[in-house]
DNA sequence: ATTGTGTGTCAACAGTTGTTGGCATACGGT
DNA sequence: ACCGTATGCCAACAACTGTTGACACACAAT
């Protein structure tokens, strides 16, 4: 357990850790989970697989340390209810784009169990807790948000997973424009019975 | 290459070659390409690890015959235009409960190159014929496709893989009532721009 | 009955994986 | 200057992977 609010004192070793965690994020998205070695980590960071170890633990306390993850969501409340929808596809795909983080916990969210874990973790309490401060009825709330995440996952999945070609070419406003109606939807609209 | 359209004479170890495709299925569904080991495959089928080689000459090769799949989608020309969505998204979850193919498919779509060219390949032929069918504009068939794929997938990865509680708990019918709306849109409506 | 081919098992290979322990060196506090 | 500790590399282990070849048996055709 290092205390993780104490401001430790800065460690010599900081710029392999940061290293590492780099090498880290970019395998795991690019690779999956299970592809990407430690072997292959340790290389693109330019030290020796051992240190990993060292620092991290094992694999797993790696991706642990390197799917870290916020997803950051702004405050809703302030937001007109009309533009919901919007919002949060802009914020989605912003986040998305500068940030392989999420890439890397998709990927590995298909095959291991942890990273999946941590997938519901995210999507479950963030997302359902952003839709919540607005929600009218909470027994709703959970699956507006699981709708939500369907659809945003889904982009996810085809842009930068499975690269579909007419979602990888469009461009971010285009994506907007279709792709906000339908959070708008999930968000707001109430069910006939 | 055996013939395929010929009807070969039946060979005596059938029964054997269709409980490891049966098993491989199962594992790749389960575990994703890599987690899923040709041993454990065999041990499932309850034959040896050798007799996967001799019958399918690799893993990559059972993987091809294993995630052989095809959409199925009906004819949407007789569809009446207003109802397209619905077809859609009740068609999908059919296909999707009935037969783990696809989930194996998706799971290994995120990690091995191969299965990700093959989901592109479903989903940029079957679904984009399907779409062009009764469709208007043929610069937007594919972008209409696409992003039927984007949320048709990512229900499926909620829904399947990663599991998020509020879909998997939601009825099919419910789903089904939130998504068809969604598709509808993405199948017919016309940009404003 | 014998031959040939299809079906199956066993053991082993070569490579890769996560992981570990030992050893050298450089640093910071005294 | 000295010493403890942190940082780094090297070599190796044990387990597991896909894959291969040799060998045993069963069946069908002649």
């Amino acid at each position: 357990m290092t205390a993780s609010t104490q401001p430790t004192h800065p460690r010599r070793s900081d710029a392999t850790r940061a290293a590492i965690l780099r090498a880290a994020r970019e395998r795991f998205a690019a690779d999956g989970y299970e592809r990407a070695t430690i072997r292959a980590i340790a290389a693109d960071a330019q030290i020796d697989p051992s240190m990993v170890m060292r620092y991290y633990g094992s694999k797993e306390g790696l991706f642990a340390a390197a799917a870290e993850f916020d997803l950051r969501l702004p405050d809703l409340a302030p937001v007109p209810p009309a533009r919901l929808g919007e919002v949060l596809i802009r914020h989605f795909l912003a986040r998305w784009e500068g940030d392989e983080t999420l890439v890397a916990l998709l990927r590995a969210a298909s095959t291991n169990p942890g990273a999946a874990e941590r997938m519901r973790g995210i999507f479950a309490d963030q997302l359902t807790a952003a839709v919540a401060t607005f929600g009218s009825d909470p027994a709703l709330t959970a699956r507006r948000a699981g709708l939500v995440a369907s659809q945003i996952l889904g982009l996810a999945f085809t842009r930068y997973v499975v690269r579909l070609p007419p979602i990888v070419d469009a461009p971010a406003e285009e994506l907007v424009s279709w792709i906000a109606p339908t959070l708008q939807r999930y968000l707001t609209e109430v069910p006939e019975n």
